[in-house]
This record gives C-alpha cells, structure tokens and sequence, in this order.
DNA sequence: TACTAAGCGAGACGGTACGTCGCGTCTTCTT
DNA sequence: AAGAAGACGCGACGTACCGTCTCGCTTAGTA
C-alpha cells in the first residue's frame, strides 16, 4: 500500500452513486430541455440526492454542465487505416458515432458558455483535440505519403472537414446534409476540390 | 386619407422609443452577459421601461431575443463580383464583417435554441439564408462558366466553405484560424482540394 | 384636500388583505405550535401568499410576530368601578378575558424575546402597561380615600396582584390556580394581607 | 468486584466528559443566544464533540435542552430560620441566587415549551418546586403559630410572593423592581396587606 | 373642451429556483 | 463499542426573477 492510498480525509467519504446519479441525472434533463430549464432542484430530485449533495462537488450549474459534459469523451479517437479517404471518412463516422444524439444536444448547449468561459473553453478544445490531433496527423501522413499536395495548409483542412457535420449537429445547417453519407461527400468533396480539373 | 391609414386602433400609440430602447438594452446585455443572465427585469430597468411594457409586445424572452436578432439582419448579401474565387473571398469577408463582436456573441447564445425551437431554427436560416444563396449562385454560375466541375456537391461545397468561419466564430476552434486572412485560405485550400495534382 | 394625502408611492399599492391574512396565519400557528414551529413558508403558505410579500413588509420572523403580537392589543384597559376592591377584581378579569387561550399562548413564545431584545422590552411595555396603569391609578385612589395604606409600595403592589395570574397563564404555576375565582382570591388574599389581625 | 460493578456493557465506556463538555456548551450557547440560536451542530463544534455523540445521549433538542436546565438545580432548598418574615425573606433572596443571570436565561427560554410540552412541564415542575414547597411549610407553621391568619389561601400566597420576582426576572416586568431588597418589599407588603388598618 | 381608450413607469402580487444551513441519520476510521 | 469527522436526504432560510396585476399619469382620437 502507498503512503498516497493511506492518506484518507477523515468522516464519511463521499458515495460514488451520488456522483453517478447526479451526472446521469444531468445528461438526461439536458437532452429533454434547455439549459435555462436545467434546474439544480430538478437535478437532485431526479437523481434523489440533496441539493447539498450537489453543491458538496460542484460550484454552481457551469461546473456541474462541464463534468457531465466531461464524462461523455468518448473512447480514444480512432487508429487509422489504410488510404487517407478512408482514414478521414472513418474519423468523421467516429465523431458521428461517438457524439450520439444526446452528446449532440449536451454540446450544443455549451456553445454560449465556450464564446465567454475561458474554462469552458478549453474544456471543449479538451474533448474535440484528441479527434482533431488524429486528422492532423491522417493528413501529415498523406502529405508525407505524396497523397495530398505539400503545401497543405493543415489547420484550415481540418476546419474545412470537421465543419459541415458540426454545423449540421449544432444548427440544422441544411436539410440536404442530414444524410448518412455525409462524411463521404465531404471528404470527396474536399479532397477533389471546387475546381474543374485544368 | 386611405383606408389603410384610418385602420387605427384607438388610444394612445405605442411608443417607437421604447420598442428601440428595449431591443437595443438586449443587445447590449446579451452581449455583456449570458443568455441566463439576461433577465426580464434588466432589460426593463436597462431600458427605462417597465415590465408591462416589454409583455405588451413580446411573449416572454424567446419571442424578444428573436426579435432582437432579427434586428441584427444586415443589408442584403452581396452582388457577385468578377472570378468565382474573388466572390467567394468578398462573401465569407462580408460575412465577417456584418457579424461584428456583438453579433457574434448574440447569436452563439442562440445556438442551443435552434437545436430545440423549430421557431428559432426559422428564424436562424432566414438570418442566414441570403448569405448562402448568394453563394450557392456564385457556386452555380463557376459551374455554368467551366470555372467548377460539374458534378459539385453544391450543399456540400456551402457547408464547407462557411464551416471554417463559423466554427472559429463560434467556438473559437483553434488559433491559427484567428486571422484576417481566413477567408483567403479557406477558398484557395477548397478550390484546389487536397489531393496533390496528378 | 391636503398636500399629505396626495403624497402617495408609485406602483401598485400594498394590499391590505395580504397583510391582515399574513397576521392571523401567524396567530393561527403560533397558537398551534411552537415559535421554532413557525416557518416563513408556513405563514405564507396558509396566508396563501408568497414569501416575498412578507419580507417585503417585515424583515424577519421576529418583527413579524412582534406585529403579529401587537395586533391583539385590546380595546382600553377599562374604566374604574367602585370600591377598589370590586375595581381590582374587575381589572383582573379584564385581564383574562381580554388575554384569551390564543394570546396566552402567542404572548408566552415572546417571552425569551423580551430578555434580550429591547424591542420586544419595549413591546412588552406598551402592551400591558395600560392595564397596569389602570391598577395604579385605581391604587392611588384607594390610598386617597383611605381605602388603602399611605405607605403603600405601589409598584409591588401591582405586581404582587398581576403575578399569581400571569404565572399561572404563562407557566401553568399551579393547578390550584386554574380557577375562574382567581381574581377574587388574589385580591381578597393580598388586600388582608397574610398576617394575622393584631 | 462486586456484581453490580461487572454489570458493565461491553466495549468503550462513554466519556464523562463529552457529558460535561455538551451541557456546559449548550448552557453558555443559550446565555448567548435565543433558543433559536442553540444549533446542535453549534452545540457539538463548542463542545469539541461529534453530532453522534449528542444524539447517543439524548433524543434531541428538546431533551437536551430540557437536563441542561436539570444540570441548574441549585443546592436543596434551604431549611428555615425565625420568624416567618426572615424565613420568607430568605427563601425568596435564595431564588435570586440560585437563579443568577445564566440560569435566568436559560429559564426563560424554557416557558414557551412549558405552555405546551408536558414534559417541560413537569420538568419546570420540579424544578421550582422544593423552593415553593419549603415556602408552604414556611405558611403552614405560621399558621399553627398564629402568626398568619388561620383561614390563608396558601397556594395563592405561595404564587403572590414569588410572582414579583418572577415577572421581573424573566419579563423586566418594571424598573423599580430591579433593587436588591426586592424580597424585603414583597413580603412586607404582602404579609401586612393592602388595605388600610381599621 | 371634455371624454374615451389605450399606453406608460412603477412596483406589488403568487410562484419557483437559487445557494446555504441545520436537522437527525449514516458510514468511515481510530481509540 | 464509543469516539471525531463528515457526508447523506430533507426542508426552511431570505433573495432574485418570472409573468401578471393594479396604480396614477400621459397621449392620442373623437364628440
């Protein structure tokens, strides 16, 4: 046993089902309703806890928003595969699948908070960097592989790729993007370009 | 006198400056604060109005912050100019500079919104709308003129091209991307693609 | 018309059943329970008006019930009769009936009040001292007229005579005491005085 | 080891003084403080103990509050001296003393539970009552010896002596009763009685 | 010139949620 | 088994806004 694990605050520990109900009890509220309409009275009586309880672990409804919003990070972004369309078109599949109708609606509802919060701020760059470094690196290979032109402004490719599928989730963009095979018409798209082959 | 003009409810008229201090008291509280923050009573007290006042021409919040949006809407979106590329730059710049800071804070606080209320969902495509249809023409005529290929994905090609600054707006995506010269980046990595030239 | 009664507050006036049904809901509990019993949101609730509507006239439980308590201050204490006996006797029953089972109980929660705030001293005072003003004057009389000594300690002899009652209402002093002939008994006794006929 | 001493529960014997450390903190809270004020939570902090350790004790505040008060009962009565005059004299300077300014406290934060908790009421019972007891005997052998009239109200007597005081000292009943001869006036006005000699 | 009718600022109304604190109970480890 | 510590579900605290409702006053068109 490690001096670490001894070192034990006195009185009763804090009970992790608590934790857990409180978190569920959140992401449930938030994707039935508003973020206005997300009460801490309704959080503790759905998670049968004391408003105390609640207030014990976070500091307010932001602190509490952001962990339950933490607890939805996924699993590691993805290994890549062979060529760098499918790589690219299996990424974004992964941030599709991986951000689920709820996740849609929990991340939508941060967005105000991610303009002024630096904190929340850089909680949300924690939750999209580890997909956004995956990209990063599916295009330095291609570049490095001769796939993809050298001079490829890498930040703007990755911008370029993850931006209709967030527009669709976050604001309903279009109507035509709502389509399973999104990520496929925009990586061809991207990757052929706008302009007519010379 | 027309008929128009004797359809007159009788009383007192309401007043235009209280209609103009109110949406302007939204603005400047939205963009000082959070959507949370903006309370009925601020807005009143901000705009030297009283409560009754603001019900007597808005539901409640909703219908007021949609309004005051709305009054965000800026002149119609752009005549084309000459090249599909120029267009495109002179678009997305216009597109920066009608949503100045406020603006941009205003609307990131609508963003949860739109995911639940058809309503404001409405109300965001028509802010929205000129903008790409302006583009999509510019998209439709490069297709016309040779300038585009012609199997382009125009939806697609939309998304991706306004993706990039929306998301920085936004969501303040990455760094790199906080740059005047963003617009130029984006249509110079669209129109030629990815891909290395064969 | 007078320039005061055309001073008046802006806004809509304070309602007066608001008032009068917050006073009695406080009678009513203090009379069913203790005063830790009376919970703001009781008083409002059986009031059938909202928290705020109280503390907008009163800032806390305790000038709540000293009001309260001030409402029950009876008509005056009562003209004198004829002998100072009779006089004496009358006042006591004044007393009673006046301080009926509701008040008993509603003055006895002040009671740890009255040893610390000097408020509710004050309160105290201005409730019972017209009946002990009455009991002095009459006191007074009957030293006039040789009813009584000329020695007389006044201020003990009032509270000689009001002590057996109010212990007995306060404090259930004795059981022999609960008696509708008190008044008669105490008078009686303390007029002869203990000590036997020389 | 005699029997009654291994009639002993097994395990950690309770601390004498937790006891201690829990009444002398609940006396001083309530000296300082209203009723209101007395916190078990505040109770257990002073008496550097844990909440657990009260309520192993007792059943609650009432209780608590209830052998705090216990804890005040001053030394037996007090036998009886000369004449009757001295011995009432003395008994009622005895209630001042044992009554110091703590205990008056206390006291009086008691009399709103007596009026409805029977068990305060027994309690105040049996607090006061040796000192009223010793008073009766004191009148009853006047009595006998002739000193007081044969025909004396006693229970009457017994509250119009210790009423003055009473009221005083938990009512600041009037100014001029606040004087350390206080017993010596009350007894000699009520021994020779209002009412003029014939 | 008066009358009618609606709008106006102000602010009280019955409610609901806030974040805090104390209740009496429980669960941990230590003595 | 009792101790200190402190978390637990609960519910009251006093405050802030909600959306509604009076107030007395102003500002128009109509009589």
């Amino acid at each position: 046993m490690t001096a670490a694990a001894s070192t034990r605050s006195p009185g009763r520990p804090r009970s992790v089902r608590a934790d857990e109900a409180i978190i569920e009890a959140v992401l449930a509220l938030l994707a039935e309703g508003t973020l206005e309409a997300l009460t801490m009275e309704a959080v503790a009586a759905r998670a049968g806890v004391g408003k105390a309880t609640i207030y014990r672990r976070w500091s307010g409804k932001e602190a509490l928003v952001a962990d339950a919003l933490r607890s939805l990070k996924g699993p590691p972004p993805v290994p890549a595969g062979r060529s760098v369309r499918e790589d690219l078109v299996a990424l974004l599949r992964h941030g599709i699948r991986k951000r689920d109708q709820r996740t849609a609606r929990v991340m939508s509802c941060l967005v105000p908070e991610v303009r002024r919060s630096p904190e929340h701020q850089r909680l949300y760059q924690s939750l999209v960097e580890p997909q956004r470094e995956a990209m990063r690196q599916v295009l330095r290979r291609g570049v490095r592989s001769g796939e993809l032109r050298a001079d490829l402004d890498i930040e703007v490719a990755v911008a370029v790729l993850n931006g209709p599928q967030l527009l669709q989730k976050m604001l309903r963009w279009h109507p035509d993007l709502d389509d399973d095979s999104l990520p496929e018409r925009v990586v061809d798209t991207v990757l052929a370009g706008l302009a007519a082959a010379t």
